[in-house]
DNA sequence: TTGAAAAGCAACCAGGAGGTTGCGTATATG
DNA sequence: CATATACGCAACCTCCTGGTTGCTTTTCAA
């Protein structure tokens, strides 16, 4: 319910997951990876669907924190927010430890 | 349409963030993780959801080729595919690595 | 002040996700 | 052979997703 940088709930780190798995959304997410911010009709530019449909795909993947939303006079600027990219990253650097543990003993049982 | 270790498309991807972006699905892949291989209702211990329901959440994981299937006698033992989560990672350490890029252009635009 | 740009809101739709139950089928084992 | 185990297949249900269109509201600029 306070999920802050260090709290990483599985449920968490699932709907992150979660809102890269679109290609229109990996691809918003691309051009966000400049660092700077983003209108929602400037981020519409090239994808074949509508700014609304550019709209809902945003407000998921900020509803799992992976870009925050901020106003600008009439616009509505959009950026990436690397932590939680950062979390996603960690988690599957855990994982990928385990199972590289796992093969580990693995050889030295076989091997040895 | 030839997906090997090299060739990581954006739907691809995708398809493998999707693939991890579901609780129970995570719950899955985490005792996928010490290497082995476990039946379909070895799998379904401890999770709340029918073993159909856990046979679907598999088959979702190897259709992304996240883990990769093995008929045994009469059961069905998965397997964690390492590779796959290899790529997620290596997507996410170059999109890392292209906004640290940019905020490192940023600093040094802004102190000097 | 009048108009155009940017976005929000709401309704709608087709299709897929996540889950269940029921039943059939292969495979060990007594 | 008989039976229990492990699984597959198929139908079904509910709800969310991805996408659209139409209209309203806010904001900038001539």
């Amino acid at each position: 319910m306070s999920p802050n940088q260090t709290d990483v709930t599985t449920a968490g780190v699932a709907q992150v997951f979660a809102a890269l798995g679109d290609a229109n959304r990996l691809s918003l997410l691309a051009r966000l990876c400049d660092g700077e911010s983003h209108s929602i009709t400037q981020l519409t530019q090239g994808t074949g669907i509508s700014r609304q449909g550019v709209s809902k795909h945003l407000t998921v993947m900020e509803r799992a924190r992976v870009v925050s939303k901020e106003r600008v006079g009439r616009e509505t600027r959009y950026a990436l927010q690397p932590g939680t990219l950062q979390q996603a990253r960690t988690y599957l650097d855990r994982a990928s430890e385990q199972w590289d543990d796992a093969l580990l003993r693995l050889r030295s049982f076989l091997e040895i």
